[in-house]
DNA sequence: TCTGGGGTCCTAGGACCC
DNA sequence: TCTGGGGTCCTAGGACCC
Protein backbone atom coordinates (compact mmCIF):
# COMPACT_ATOMS: atom_id res chain seq x y z
CA UNK A 1 0.00 0.00 0.00
CA UNK A 2 1.31 3.60 -0.97
CA UNK A 3 1.50 5.41 2.41
CA UNK A 4 -0.16 8.82 2.45
CA UNK A 5 1.91 12.05 1.63
CA UNK A 6 2.88 14.39 4.74
CA UNK A 7 1.69 17.78 4.57
CA UNK A 8 3.42 20.54 6.53
CA UNK A 9 2.11 23.81 7.83
CA UNK A 10 4.99 26.08 8.44
CA UNK A 11 3.01 29.65 9.99
CA UNK A 12 4.78 32.74 11.61
CA UNK A 13 3.84 33.69 14.93
CA UNK A 14 2.47 36.82 15.52
CA UNK A 15 3.06 37.59 11.89
CA UNK A 16 3.28 41.58 11.99
CA UNK A 17 4.68 41.96 15.25
CA UNK A 18 7.23 39.79 14.57
CA UNK A 19 7.86 42.12 11.49
CA UNK A 20 8.05 45.10 13.44
CA UNK A 21 10.37 43.94 15.85
CA UNK A 22 13.26 42.46 13.58
CA UNK A 23 13.20 45.86 12.16
CA UNK A 24 13.36 47.91 15.43
CA UNK A 25 15.36 46.14 18.58
CA UNK A 26 13.70 48.07 20.93
CA UNK A 27 10.46 46.11 20.65
CA UNK A 28 12.04 42.71 21.52
CA UNK A 29 11.38 42.83 24.99
CA UNK A 30 7.89 45.04 25.51
CA UNK A 31 4.60 44.03 24.06
CA UNK A 32 3.49 44.94 21.10
CA UNK A 33 0.27 45.37 19.35
CA UNK A 34 -0.57 45.96 15.55
CA UNK A 35 -3.27 48.26 14.46
CA UNK A 36 -5.80 47.80 11.87
CA UNK A 37 -5.93 50.61 8.34
CA UNK A 38 -7.71 53.10 10.12
CA UNK A 39 -5.90 52.23 13.57
CA UNK A 40 -9.66 50.98 14.87
CA UNK A 41 -8.60 47.45 15.85
CA UNK A 42 -5.89 45.30 16.86
CA UNK A 43 -5.23 42.78 14.11
CA UNK A 44 -1.69 41.45 15.51
CA UNK A 45 -0.73 40.82 18.97
CA UNK A 46 2.64 39.73 20.63
CA UNK A 47 2.53 36.37 23.22
CA UNK A 48 2.05 39.52 25.81
CA UNK A 49 -0.65 40.97 24.89
CA UNK A 50 -2.19 37.67 24.57
CA UNK A 51 -2.00 37.05 27.84
CA UNK A 52 -3.68 40.24 28.41
CA UNK A 53 -6.82 38.76 27.18
CA UNK A 54 -7.30 41.24 24.40
CA UNK A 55 -8.82 39.53 21.27
CA UNK A 56 -7.68 39.53 18.08
CA UNK A 57 -9.99 42.37 15.94
CA UNK A 58 -10.64 44.37 19.43
CA UNK A 59 -11.10 48.06 18.96
CA UNK A 60 -8.47 49.73 20.37
CA UNK A 61 -10.60 52.47 22.38
CA UNK A 62 -11.51 49.18 24.59
CA UNK A 63 -8.30 48.41 25.57
CA UNK A 64 -6.52 51.11 25.16
CA UNK A 65 -5.82 51.79 29.39
CA UNK A 66 -4.51 48.23 29.87
CA UNK A 67 -2.05 48.01 27.00
CA UNK A 68 -0.46 51.45 28.09
CA UNK A 69 -0.35 50.32 31.68
CA UNK A 70 2.11 47.37 30.56
CA UNK A 71 4.12 49.60 28.53
CA UNK A 72 2.16 48.46 24.91
CA UNK A 73 4.30 49.74 21.75
CA UNK A 74 0.94 50.35 19.50
CA UNK A 75 2.14 50.32 16.06
CA UNK A 76 0.15 51.26 12.96
CA UNK A 77 0.13 48.85 10.29
CA UNK A 78 2.71 48.92 6.91
CA UNK A 79 1.65 45.99 4.32
CA UNK A 80 4.55 46.92 2.34
CA UNK A 81 6.90 45.50 5.54
CA UNK A 82 4.77 42.48 5.80
CA UNK A 83 5.07 41.81 2.04
CA UNK A 84 8.34 42.06 2.26
CA UNK A 85 8.81 40.01 5.37
CA UNK A 86 6.11 37.59 3.73
CA UNK A 87 8.77 36.65 0.50
CA UNK A 88 11.83 36.17 2.56
CA UNK A 89 10.21 33.40 4.32
CA UNK A 90 8.52 31.82 1.22
CA UNK A 91 12.29 32.55 -0.43
CA UNK A 92 13.91 30.23 2.60
CA UNK A 93 11.09 27.75 1.93
CA UNK A 94 11.82 27.30 -2.04
CA UNK A 95 15.23 27.29 -1.51
CA UNK A 96 15.21 24.44 0.67
CA UNK A 97 12.62 22.21 -0.63
CA UNK A 98 11.95 23.40 -4.36
CA UNK A 99 9.05 25.32 -5.62
CA UNK A 100 7.05 22.27 -7.03
CA UNK A 101 6.09 21.18 -3.17
CA UNK A 102 5.44 24.53 -1.56
CA UNK A 103 1.29 26.44 -1.77
CA UNK A 104 1.50 30.20 -0.49
CA UNK A 105 -1.50 29.93 1.73
CA UNK A 106 -1.43 33.35 3.22
CA UNK A 107 0.71 35.96 3.88
CA UNK A 108 1.92 33.98 6.47
CA UNK A 109 1.47 30.74 6.23
CA UNK A 110 2.67 27.81 3.26
CA UNK A 111 1.90 24.60 3.07
CA UNK A 112 4.38 21.99 1.96
CA UNK A 113 4.80 18.51 0.77
CA UNK A 114 6.98 16.60 2.43
CA UNK A 115 6.76 13.18 0.66
CA UNK A 116 7.09 10.20 3.74
CA UNK A 117 9.88 10.20 6.09
CA UNK A 118 9.93 9.35 9.55
CA UNK A 119 11.97 11.92 10.62
CA UNK A 120 9.85 15.12 10.56
CA UNK A 121 10.55 16.63 13.72
CA UNK A 122 14.23 17.15 12.54
CA UNK A 123 13.19 18.60 9.09
CA UNK A 124 10.49 21.04 11.33
CA UNK A 125 13.05 21.76 13.30
CA UNK A 126 15.66 22.87 10.52
CA UNK A 127 13.16 25.03 9.36
CA UNK A 128 12.42 26.86 11.95
CA UNK A 129 15.93 27.64 12.94
CA UNK A 130 16.93 28.42 9.45
CA UNK A 131 13.77 30.64 8.82
CA UNK A 132 14.47 32.29 12.35
CA UNK A 133 17.95 32.74 11.18
CA UNK A 134 17.60 34.13 7.97
CA UNK A 135 14.52 36.13 8.40
CA UNK A 136 14.43 36.92 12.31
CA UNK A 137 10.51 35.43 12.07
CA UNK A 138 9.68 32.68 14.32
CA UNK A 139 7.28 30.30 13.10
CA UNK A 140 5.91 26.66 13.85
CA UNK A 141 5.37 23.84 11.68
CA UNK A 142 2.89 21.08 11.96
CA UNK A 143 2.87 17.15 10.13
CA UNK A 144 0.12 15.49 9.59
CA UNK A 145 -1.46 13.59 6.16
CA UNK A 146 -3.80 16.28 5.78
CA UNK A 147 -4.70 20.15 5.65
CA UNK A 148 -7.09 20.02 8.11
CA UNK A 149 -4.86 17.59 10.51
CA UNK A 150 -1.78 19.96 9.66
CA UNK A 151 -3.30 22.84 10.17
CA UNK A 152 -4.35 21.22 14.51
CA UNK A 153 -0.93 20.29 14.30
CA UNK A 154 0.47 23.62 13.85
CA UNK A 155 -1.95 25.00 16.38
CA UNK A 156 -0.49 23.07 19.01
CA UNK A 157 2.93 23.08 18.21
CA UNK A 158 2.23 27.04 19.02
CA UNK A 159 0.77 26.84 22.09
CA UNK A 160 2.38 23.29 23.73
CA UNK A 161 5.76 23.86 25.82
CA UNK A 162 6.43 20.29 25.42
CA UNK A 163 6.56 20.79 21.02
CA UNK A 164 8.26 23.90 21.11
CA UNK A 165 7.16 25.05 17.89
CA UNK A 166 7.38 21.49 15.80
CA UNK A 167 4.60 19.09 16.34
CA UNK A 168 4.50 15.80 13.83
CA UNK A 169 0.95 14.38 13.99
CA UNK A 170 1.75 12.27 11.12
CA UNK A 171 4.02 10.03 12.51
CA UNK A 172 2.11 9.80 15.90
CA UNK A 173 -0.42 7.71 17.70
CA UNK A 174 -1.56 10.74 19.85
CA UNK A 175 -3.79 12.34 16.95
CA UNK A 176 -7.14 10.62 18.41
CA UNK A 177 -6.16 12.26 21.83
CA UNK A 178 -4.60 15.82 20.29
CA UNK A 179 -8.64 15.81 18.62
CA UNK A 180 -9.93 14.59 22.21
CA UNK A 181 -8.38 17.68 23.21
CA UNK A 182 -10.08 20.46 20.92
CA UNK A 183 -13.40 22.17 20.97
CA UNK A 184 -14.55 21.97 17.51
CA UNK A 185 -15.01 25.40 16.81
CA UNK A 186 -10.86 25.02 16.92
CA UNK A 187 -10.55 23.13 13.82
CA UNK A 188 -10.25 25.12 10.60
CA UNK A 189 -13.81 25.35 8.39
CA UNK A 190 -15.42 26.06 11.54
CA UNK A 191 -16.10 29.16 12.61
CA UNK A 192 -18.83 30.27 15.20
CA UNK A 193 -21.81 29.58 12.87
CA UNK A 194 -21.40 26.19 12.06
CA UNK A 195 -19.37 25.48 15.73
CA UNK A 196 -23.20 26.23 17.13
CA UNK A 197 -24.78 23.87 14.63
CA UNK A 198 -22.36 21.03 15.84
CA UNK A 199 -23.30 21.95 19.45
CA UNK A 200 -26.47 21.48 18.99
CA UNK A 201 -26.59 18.45 17.54
CA UNK A 202 -24.27 17.36 20.62
CA UNK A 203 -20.67 17.43 18.75
CA UNK A 204 -18.18 19.07 21.14
CA UNK A 205 -14.70 18.36 20.29
CA UNK A 206 -12.97 17.67 16.99
CA UNK A 207 -12.78 13.83 18.12
CA UNK A 208 -17.00 13.90 18.27
CA UNK A 209 -16.97 15.72 15.05
CA UNK A 210 -14.45 13.28 13.43
CA UNK A 211 -16.23 10.14 14.22
CA UNK A 212 -19.56 11.65 12.58
CA UNK A 213 -21.33 10.64 9.32
CA UNK A 214 -20.36 12.91 6.95
CA UNK A 215 -23.68 12.68 4.82
CA UNK A 216 -25.72 14.21 7.84
CA UNK A 217 -22.84 16.97 8.67
CA UNK A 218 -23.99 17.64 4.64
CA UNK A 219 -27.61 18.12 5.85
CA UNK A 220 -26.43 21.26 7.88
CA UNK A 221 -22.58 22.17 7.08
CA UNK A 222 -23.27 21.25 3.71
CA UNK A 223 -20.37 20.37 1.64
CA UNK A 224 -17.28 21.98 3.26
CA UNK A 225 -18.63 20.24 6.54
CA UNK A 226 -18.62 17.00 4.73
CA UNK A 227 -15.37 17.51 3.79
CA UNK A 228 -13.51 18.80 7.23
CA UNK A 229 -14.93 15.27 8.46
CA UNK A 230 -13.15 13.64 6.37
CA UNK A 231 -9.72 15.54 6.70
CA UNK A 232 -10.20 14.80 10.03
CA UNK A 233 -10.11 10.76 9.45
CA UNK A 234 -6.58 11.47 7.12
CA UNK A 235 -8.74 11.51 3.73
CA UNK A 236 -7.32 14.25 1.23
CA UNK A 237 -9.94 16.37 0.27
CA UNK A 238 -8.11 19.69 0.00
CA UNK A 239 -5.25 19.21 -2.40
CA UNK A 240 -1.76 21.31 -2.72
CA UNK A 241 -2.29 24.39 -4.74
CA UNK A 242 1.31 25.04 -5.74
CA UNK A 243 0.83 26.29 -9.45
CA UNK A 244 -0.61 30.68 -8.95
CA UNK A 245 -3.46 31.40 -9.83
CA UNK A 246 -4.99 34.61 -10.47
CA UNK A 247 -7.37 36.81 -8.15
CA UNK A 248 -10.84 36.15 -9.32
CA UNK A 249 -11.39 39.60 -7.60
CA UNK A 250 -8.92 42.70 -6.40
CA UNK A 251 -10.74 45.16 -3.95
CA UNK A 252 -10.21 48.34 -2.54
CA UNK A 253 -12.53 49.48 0.68
CA UNK A 254 -11.89 51.53 3.33
CA UNK A 255 -13.64 52.74 6.52
CA UNK A 256 -13.49 57.07 6.26
CA UNK A 257 -11.53 58.94 8.96
CA UNK A 258 -15.16 60.94 9.61
CA UNK A 259 -18.40 60.66 7.92
CA UNK A 260 -18.76 62.29 4.90
CA UNK A 261 -22.27 63.10 2.68
CA UNK A 262 -21.10 64.91 0.01
CA UNK A 263 -21.66 63.59 -3.72
CA UNK A 264 -18.23 65.09 -4.40
CA UNK A 265 -16.28 63.86 -1.53
CA UNK A 266 -17.48 59.83 -2.21
CA UNK A 267 -16.70 59.97 -5.76
CA UNK A 268 -13.36 61.48 -5.18
CA UNK A 269 -12.62 58.60 -2.48
CA UNK A 270 -14.16 56.07 -4.75
CA UNK A 271 -11.95 57.10 -7.42
CA UNK A 272 -9.13 57.22 -5.51
CA UNK A 273 -9.78 53.47 -4.24
CA UNK A 274 -10.47 52.33 -7.95
CA UNK A 275 -7.45 54.25 -9.14
CA UNK A 276 -5.33 52.09 -6.35
CA UNK A 277 -7.45 48.82 -6.87
CA UNK A 278 -6.45 49.52 -11.13
CA UNK A 279 -2.53 49.34 -10.22
CA UNK A 280 -2.50 46.42 -8.74
CA UNK A 281 -4.70 44.61 -11.62
CA UNK A 282 -2.38 45.93 -14.35
CA UNK A 283 0.59 44.78 -12.11
CA UNK A 284 -0.50 41.40 -12.34
CA UNK A 285 -1.79 41.84 -15.98
CA UNK A 286 -5.34 40.87 -15.50
CA UNK A 287 -8.13 43.26 -16.87
CA UNK A 288 -11.84 43.62 -15.14
CA UNK A 289 -15.63 43.11 -17.13
CA UNK A 290 -17.56 43.96 -13.71
CA UNK A 291 -17.04 46.86 -11.12
CA UNK A 292 -18.78 46.73 -7.78
CA UNK A 293 -19.08 50.04 -5.67
CA UNK A 294 -20.40 49.67 -2.33
CA UNK A 295 -21.53 52.89 0.69
CA UNK A 296 -22.56 51.74 3.83
CA UNK A 297 -23.33 54.17 6.76
CA UNK A 298 -21.90 54.21 10.26
CA UNK A 299 -23.23 50.47 11.73
CA UNK A 300 -22.50 51.88 15.31
CA UNK A 301 -24.63 54.93 14.77
CA UNK A 302 -27.47 54.17 12.48
CA UNK A 303 -28.52 57.65 11.96
CA UNK A 304 -31.39 58.11 10.40
CA UNK A 305 -31.25 54.37 9.82
CA UNK A 306 -28.31 52.04 8.61
CA UNK A 307 -27.54 51.88 5.18
CA UNK A 308 -25.33 49.52 3.15
CA UNK A 309 -26.24 49.14 -0.90
CA UNK A 310 -23.85 47.85 -3.38
CA UNK A 311 -24.64 47.77 -7.49
CA UNK A 312 -22.44 46.08 -9.65
CA UNK A 313 -22.11 47.32 -13.72
CA UNK A 314 -20.96 44.73 -16.02
CA UNK A 315 -19.44 45.79 -19.44
CA UNK A 316 -19.53 44.35 -22.53
CA UNK A 317 -15.84 43.95 -23.10
CA UNK A 318 -12.73 43.68 -20.45
CA UNK A 319 -10.86 46.62 -19.57
CA UNK A 320 -7.74 48.04 -17.94
CA UNK A 321 -7.88 51.63 -18.67
CA UNK A 322 -8.24 53.89 -15.50
CA UNK A 323 -10.63 56.64 -17.48
CA UNK A 324 -13.24 54.05 -18.86
CA UNK A 325 -13.42 52.33 -15.77
CA UNK A 326 -13.92 55.55 -13.97
CA UNK A 327 -17.39 55.87 -15.91
CA UNK A 328 -18.85 52.45 -15.32
CA UNK A 329 -17.74 53.32 -11.24
CA UNK A 330 -19.67 56.52 -11.89
CA UNK A 331 -22.95 54.74 -12.96
CA UNK A 332 -23.17 52.35 -9.91
CA UNK A 333 -22.30 55.38 -7.56
CA UNK A 334 -25.06 57.21 -9.06
CA UNK A 335 -27.28 53.97 -8.05
CA UNK A 336 -26.24 53.22 -4.39
CA UNK A 337 -25.77 56.93 -3.44
CA UNK A 338 -28.84 58.86 -1.52
CA UNK A 339 -28.01 62.38 -0.49
CA UNK A 340 -29.48 61.92 3.14
CA UNK A 341 -26.66 60.09 4.49
CA UNK A 342 -23.80 60.38 6.02
CA UNK A 343 -21.36 56.98 4.71
CA UNK A 344 -18.62 56.19 6.85
CA UNK A 345 -17.52 53.07 4.79
CA UNK A 346 -16.96 52.55 0.79
CA UNK A 347 -15.39 50.44 -1.72
CA UNK A 348 -14.66 49.21 -4.95
CA UNK A 349 -14.51 45.51 -6.82
CA UNK A 350 -13.10 44.81 -9.68
CA UNK A 351 -13.90 40.93 -11.15
CA UNK A 352 -14.55 38.89 -13.69
CA UNK A 353 -10.61 39.33 -14.03
CA UNK A 354 -8.89 38.08 -17.40
CA UNK A 355 -4.99 38.41 -18.66
CA UNK A 356 -4.89 40.84 -20.91
CA UNK A 357 -3.77 39.12 -23.71
CA UNK A 358 -6.34 36.70 -24.05
CA UNK A 359 -9.58 39.76 -24.23
CA UNK A 360 -11.11 39.67 -26.97
CA UNK A 361 -10.85 42.55 -29.68
CA UNK A 362 -13.27 45.33 -30.01
CA UNK A 363 -15.42 46.06 -32.54
CA UNK A 364 -14.51 49.78 -33.25
CA UNK A 365 -12.56 51.50 -30.88
CA UNK A 366 -9.58 48.47 -31.17
CA UNK A 367 -7.06 51.09 -31.86
CA UNK A 368 -7.84 53.62 -29.25
CA UNK A 369 -7.80 50.63 -26.72
CA UNK A 370 -4.53 49.43 -27.11
CA UNK A 371 -3.23 53.67 -27.12
CA UNK A 372 -5.03 53.77 -23.90
CA UNK A 373 -3.83 50.27 -22.36
CA UNK A 374 -0.19 51.47 -22.94
CA UNK A 375 -0.51 54.85 -21.38
CA UNK A 376 -2.27 53.52 -18.27
CA UNK A 377 0.76 50.93 -17.91
CA UNK A 378 3.42 53.86 -18.21
CA UNK A 379 0.90 56.07 -15.73
CA UNK A 380 1.39 53.02 -13.21
CA UNK A 381 5.57 52.67 -14.05
CA UNK A 382 6.31 56.58 -13.33
CA UNK A 383 3.97 56.29 -10.35
CA UNK A 384 5.81 53.33 -9.17
CA UNK A 385 9.45 55.17 -9.77
CA UNK A 386 8.47 58.17 -8.47
CA UNK A 387 5.88 58.54 -6.08
CA UNK A 388 2.24 57.87 -6.04
CA UNK A 389 0.31 59.97 -8.17
CA UNK A 390 2.60 62.14 -9.84
CA UNK A 391 1.02 61.24 -12.81
CA UNK A 392 -3.06 61.03 -12.16
CA UNK A 393 -6.07 61.68 -14.40
CA UNK A 394 -7.72 65.43 -13.95
CA UNK A 395 -10.85 63.80 -12.22
CA UNK A 396 -8.85 62.28 -9.22
CA UNK A 397 -8.30 64.59 -6.74
CA UNK A 398 -5.95 65.27 -3.95
CA UNK A 399 -6.64 63.18 -0.94
CA UNK A 400 -9.78 64.45 0.93
CA UNK A 401 -11.12 64.28 4.19
CA UNK A 402 -12.47 60.99 4.15
CA UNK A 403 -8.79 59.92 4.10
CA UNK A 404 -8.06 57.05 7.11
CA UNK A 405 -5.73 57.82 9.98
CA UNK A 406 -2.65 56.70 10.95
CA UNK A 407 -1.36 57.94 14.21
CA UNK A 408 1.21 55.40 14.77
CA UNK A 409 2.85 54.34 11.80
CA UNK A 410 6.74 53.48 11.90
CA UNK A 411 8.66 56.05 10.09
CA UNK A 412 9.90 54.04 7.01
CA UNK A 413 8.95 55.79 3.97
CA UNK A 414 10.15 52.90 1.69
CA UNK A 415 7.18 51.26 2.69
CA UNK A 416 4.72 53.51 1.84
CA UNK A 417 4.75 54.04 -2.16
CA UNK A 418 2.47 52.24 -4.50
CA UNK A 419 4.40 49.16 -4.37
CA UNK A 420 2.09 47.78 -1.09
CA UNK A 421 -1.05 47.87 -3.03
CA UNK A 422 0.19 46.09 -5.93
CA UNK A 423 0.59 42.64 -4.50
CA UNK A 424 3.89 43.07 -5.51
CA UNK A 425 7.00 40.16 -4.62
CA UNK A 426 8.49 39.01 -7.26
CA UNK A 427 7.86 35.39 -6.75
CA UNK A 428 4.84 34.79 -5.36
CA UNK A 429 2.98 38.24 -6.27
CA UNK A 430 0.22 36.26 -8.11
CA UNK A 431 -0.98 33.71 -5.50
CA UNK A 432 -0.72 36.11 -2.94
CA UNK A 433 -3.77 36.79 -0.82
CA UNK A 434 -4.00 39.96 1.30
CA UNK A 435 -5.06 40.30 4.78
C1' DT B 1 -60.79 26.04 -17.26
C1' DC B 2 -56.94 23.07 -17.17
C1' DT B 3 -51.63 25.44 -15.68
C1' DG B 4 -45.30 20.46 -16.30
C1' DG B 5 -40.90 19.66 -15.23
C1' DG B 6 -36.07 19.37 -15.99
C1' DG B 7 -31.94 21.91 -17.01
C1' DT B 8 -29.05 25.98 -16.82
C1' DC B 9 -27.59 30.38 -15.65
C1' DC B 10 -27.30 34.21 -12.58
C1' DT B 11 -27.15 36.60 -8.22
C1' DA B 12 -27.67 37.85 -3.38
C1' DG B 13 -26.48 36.45 0.80
C1' DG B 14 -24.11 33.66 4.13
C1' DA B 15 -20.20 31.43 5.96
C1' DC B 16 -15.49 30.91 6.33
C1' DC B 17 -10.33 32.30 6.42
C1' DC B 18 -6.18 35.24 7.48
C1' DT C 1 -14.99 60.24 20.59
C1' DC C 2 -12.82 55.80 18.84
C1' DT C 3 -15.20 49.50 16.12
C1' DG C 4 -10.28 46.49 9.66
C1' DG C 5 -9.71 44.88 4.96
C1' DG C 6 -9.10 41.44 1.20
C1' DG C 7 -10.30 37.29 -0.32
C1' DT C 8 -12.87 32.40 -1.46
C1' DC C 9 -16.57 29.16 -1.93
C1' DC C 10 -21.32 27.47 -1.48
C1' DT C 11 -26.41 27.54 -1.63
C1' DA C 12 -31.08 28.81 -2.41
C1' DG C 13 -34.07 30.74 -5.28
C1' DG C 14 -35.57 33.29 -9.34
C1' DA C 15 -35.57 33.77 -14.39
C1' DC C 16 -35.61 31.62 -18.48
C1' DC C 17 -35.75 28.00 -21.98
C1' DC C 18 -37.74 24.08 -24.21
Amino acid sequence: MVKNRAIALVDCNNFFVSCERAVNKDLQNRPVAVLSNNDGCIISRSEEVKKLGVQMATPLFQVRELLEKYNTAIISCNHGLYREFSDKVQNVLVEDLGDKVVELYSIDEAFLDVGTPDKLKLLGDHLKSKILKETQIPVSVGFATTKTLAKLANKIAKTSEKANGVLDLYNSPYTDLALQRTDVRNIWGVGSRYAAHLKNHGINTAYELKNTDPEQIRSYLHVFGARTVMELNGIKCLPLEITEKDNKSIAHTRTFGHTISSFCDIKNAIFYFTTRALEKMRWNNLSTKTVTVFLKTDRFNPVPYYYSNAYSYNSVYHSDITSEIYKWVTVCLEKVFRPELRYKRAGIVLSELTSVESISLRLYEQVNFERWHKLSKLIDEVNLRYGRDIIKLAALQDKGGWQSQSTFRSNDENHSTSREHLGLGKTFSKSVRFL
